[in-house]
DNA sequence: TATGAATGAGTTTTCATTCAT
DNA sequence: CATGAATGAAAACTCATTCAT
C-alpha cells in the first residue's frame, strides 16, 4: 500500500491518459493488443507507459481497479435492478475489464477492489429483499455470478437494447420468484 | 462447401489428436498458448499442425466448430433445463471455446455452426413452452443470450456445484415466471 | 552419364509434365516458388517430383539442360541475328532458366550444355563474319555476354516488340561497325 | 511523402549499418540470405532490423532505393559512356540490387526512384547526341534497356575487365553508328 | 511407382521490457 | 521524467525432404 510521493501534475495527466487509452484499446482488440498501441493511442512514448506501469499486467490491473471503483460508486447511487441494467448497457465499453474480471489468461489479483464491489452489491441485495423485490432465498454469490455472466454476455454478439432488456427481464423475474 | 478428398486414415487420426490437444491446451492456458505446445501435446511435429490448420486462427475455428456440433448433438438428447445444466457444468473444460464463442480478440466466423446450435436450442425452447415449463413470452434470442452469459460466467474458477445450481435456479425461475 | 534403365511410359510422361510445370512456375514466381506448387501444377504428388528429381536443384538443372538443348537446336536453324531476335522474343517465358544461366544463388553446373551452346553460337558468328555482317575483331565471349545480357534484360520490365527491336538494333549495329 | 520525424542520431547510424550489411549479404548470397544474417553482420539485434524495415521486402526496397539514388548521383558526374562503364564495373558488388531491379520474385515497386534514374540517363543521352557521340535515332528506352541488360550480364562471375571492355565496345559502337 | 502426410530445421515477425539519449 | 531505439526470447509460419501407405 505504499503510494510513494504524489505525482507531478503532468505525470498524473499522463497516467490518466494511458489508462483511458488502454481501456479503449483493450476493449477494441482484447488484451492481446500491444502496449505500443496503447502508447500510441495515449499520445505518449512506450517508455512512459512502462514508467507508470512496470509490466503490462500492472496496466491491466490498474484498469480493473479503476472500473471496479466506478462500479462501487454507481452501486451506491442505484437500486439493484437499475445497477444491473446500467452496467450491462455499458459493458461493451469495458470489454477488457470484464474479461479480466472473468480471468482471461492474464493473472491479476485485486481482492480488495472486488471485495468492495461485492459488499456494495450485497447492500443493494439486502435493500431489494427488504422491499420485497427479490425473493428471500436468493444469496449474494449467485447474484454476483449472474451479474458477471450477464456482463460477459453483453460484451459479445452485439446485444442491442431490446435484447438487453429481454435478457435482464428473465433474470429479474428469476430473482423475484425464486 | 467443397471438402476435398477424404483424408487418409493416419491424417484423420492426427487431425483429431491435434484438435484434442488444442482444446486441452487452450482450455488450460487460454488462446495465448503456443501452437508448438499444441503440437507437443498432440505428439506431432509443428509442421503437421500447420498442414492441417494453415493458421492458428484456423485451428481455433476448427475447435469451435467441433464443440458447437457437440452441443447441437447434446441439445438433441436433453431438455432445455438439463441442457443448460450440463453445458454449464463442463464449461470450464471448454474455456477457449467459450471465449471464442464470445469473441476474444481472435476473429473467427462460423455462422453456420452457430446457427445450427440456435436451431437446436429453439426446438428445446418450444418443447419446454409446450410443456408449460417456460413462460410463453420468452423468445429464443434471450435464451441464447442467457445461455452464453452463463457459460462465460461458469468459466470462473469460483463456480462450484452449489453456485452453479443456485445461479441456474434463478434463471430457471425467471424462464418459468417471466 | 549413367542413365539407368529406360523409364516406363507413364514415368516418362510424368517427368515431362513436371519439367513443363516447373518451367512455368519458376518463370512466373522465380526460383523461390515451392516445389509443392510445381507438383500441383503438374498434377502430380510431391513425392513424384522428388522421385524424378532428388533435390530442387536437380529439377532446376534439368530445366536448364532442356532449354539449352533447345537453344542449340534453334541456333542450328537460324543465323546469328535471327537467333538473337528469336531468343530475346521468348526470354520471358524462360525466366527461371535465364536467371539460372546468370547464376541466381542456386548453384548448378552444366558445363557440357553451356559449352555446346557456346559452340553453336560460335559457328553462327563465324558464318556472320564470313558474310561480312559482323566486324572482324568481334570475338565469341562478348557475343555470348551480349546474348545473355539481352536475354536477362528482356525478361524484365515488359519489353514490348518495339523495344526489343530497337534494343537489338543497337547491338546489331555495334556488331557490324565495331 | 510524409517522412515522419527525423531519426535520432543512433537510429540513423543503425539504419545505415543495416543497409550496408544487407547490401553486402544479399550481394554475396542472393536475396535468399536470412534477415538474421543481415542483423548479425550489422552488429545489431534482429528486432532492430524489423523496427527499421518491418518486412524483408521493405529492407530490399530500401537497398534498391539507395542504390538508385547513388546511380542518379553518378550519372550527374559522368558522360554516358563513362557512366555505363563505371556501373558495369561495379555491378557484381550490387548483385542483389540488380536482381531486384530486374525483379527476382520479390515484389517491389519504386517508380519514383526508377523514374529519376531514367531522367538522369536521358540527360546524358541528350548530351551525347548533341556532341555527336550517339546517333540521332537512338531513344531513351533502348538505352535504358541496354543499361539494365548489361548490368545483369556483368553480374556473372566470368566478366573480367577485358570482357567488360569488349562487350561495352560493341554497344558503344552500336550507339554511335545505329 | 505414385501418393500425400509427417518431419523439423530455418525464417520471418511480434512484443514486452530495458536503457541510452 | 519523457523519449523512442534496441534487445532478444518466443511465436507464427514455410518448405525441402523423407517415408509410411
Amino acid at each position: 500500500m505504499l503510494e510513494g510521493p504524489p505525482l507531478r501534475a503532468d505525470a498524473q495527466r499522463n497516467r490518466a491518459r494511458i489508462l483511458d487509452a488502454a481501456e479503449a484499446v483493450f476493449a477494441e482488440a482484447g488484451t492481446r493488443a500491444s502496449t505500443e498501441e496503447v502508447a500510441r493511442r495515449a499520445g505518449v512514448a512506450i517508455g512512459t507507459v512502462f514508467r507508470h506501469f512496470p509490466t503490462k499486467d500492472d496496466l491491466l490491473a490498474a484498469i480493473m481497479k479503476r472500473l471496479l471503483a466506478q462500479l462501487v460508486e454507481e452501486a451506491g447511487r442505484l437500486d439493484l435492478f437499475a445497477f444491473f441494467t446500467h452496467v450491462v448497457a455499458q459493458a461493451a465499453a469495458k470489454k477488457a475489464v470484464v474479461d479480466l474480471l472473468a480471468g482471461s489468461g492474464v493473472d491479476i489479483r485485486l481482492p480488495d477492489a472486488v471485495g468492495r464491489l461485492e459488499e456494495a452489491v450485497g447492500r443493494l441485495l439486502e435493500a431489494a429483499q427488504a422491499a420485497g423485490d427479490v425473493a428471500a432465498p436468493v444469496r449474494l454469490p449467485e447474484v454476483m455470478a449472474l451479474f458477471l455472466s450477464v456482463c460477459q454476455g453483453a460484451l459479445h454478439a452485439g446485444w442491442d437494447n431490446q435484447l438487453q432488456a429481454r435478457t435482464l427481464a428473465v433474470i429479474f423475474a428469476g430473482l423475484r420468484c425464486d
